[in-house]
DNA sequence: ATGGCTGAGCTACTCAGA
């Protein structure tokens, strides 16, 4: 099974190269965020062209996040944290992998800058109300899968220049502390389990030529919870959308497992 | 290297992103 994250930046203003990419990369399962779009105008019917249903939690012109699936999920919800804000930045729904049910968590975590501001609180008491709703989670279903933009960047080898960032919400010590502490419920952060000194990233700035210069940043991963580290075959960054005209300013991370 | 580039909503310009 191919389970793929991808913030794609509007899903509106990226369909074609979205549509380019699936038929490529052929997943059972495409998570998306900020597609940036009220669910009435999300481009249901291109994805149903390709054979794809899809689960939505829009808002209009900011965050939104999608489920895009040829298989089966269930239990649909919306509502695994209580957002202060109520913006749509999770959705989640239960997926079998032979005889194990899963949980798939896909998120888009608040970005968080500037820090010292209502932002940065934000994002703390996301992280924090994330963290107790997965514990809770984990206590009933010992297989989960969270996937998407966290906007965290793990370890100084996942940033071109660490000292630009130790002091930003992407890079600051006590955000990178909450992503240890989901690591530490239980979970793998699949990419640097599987790569322990490997340096690619997810995300380039448009501007300034952070794609050419290879300026960029690891913020979006994929965690499994242990139980499921044994079906993990494979884990890629796929740059080459990055690369296309009119690319997100992410690029998708790529998961299979059996 | 805290400014530049892109998208949404709207149709001039602000807000947000990381």
């Amino acid at each position: 099974m191919k389970i793929i994250s991808w913030n794609v930046n509007s899903v509106r203003a990226r369909i074609k190269n979205i549509s380019d990419y699936i038929k490529q990369s052929k997943p059972d399962i495409l998570l998306l965020q900020e597609t940036k779009t009220q669910d009435i105008n999300f481009p249901y019917e291109e994805f149903i062209s390709l054979g794809y249903k899809s689960h939505v939690y829009g808002q209009k012109s900011y965050n939104g996040v999608a489920i895009i699936a040829k298989i089966k999920v269930e239990n649909i919800n919306k509502n695994f944290i209580k957002d202060n804000l109520n913006q749509s930045r999770i959705i989640t729904g239960e997926i079998y992998l032979k005889k194990k049910k899963i949980e798939l968590i896909n998120i888009y975590i608040p970005n968080g800058n500037p820090i010292e501001t209502e932002k940065y609180d934000y994002k703390k008491d996301w992280l924090k109300k994330f963290i107790i709703s997965v514990k809770k989670k984990l206590s009933e279903n010992s297989n989960l899968i969270i996937a998407g933009d966290f906007n965290i960047i793990p370890e100084e080898i996942d940033v071109y220049d660490f000292k630009r960032y130790e002091n930003d919400a992407l890079g600051r010590l006590e955000i990178r502390k909450k992503f240890r502490e989901l690591i530490n419920l239980g979970f793998h952060d699949v990419y640097r389990f599987k790569y322990k000194h490997k340096q690619e990233y997810t995300f380039w700035d448009y501007f300034a030529g952070s794609w050419q210069k290879n300026y960029g940043m690891r913020i979006d991963h994929f965690l499994l919870s242990n139980n499921l580290l044994e079906n993990i075959l494979t884990i890629n960054i796929n740059k080459k959308p990055r690369s296309k005209t009119k690319p997100s300013d992410h690029t998708p991370i790529e998961l299979e497992i059996n």
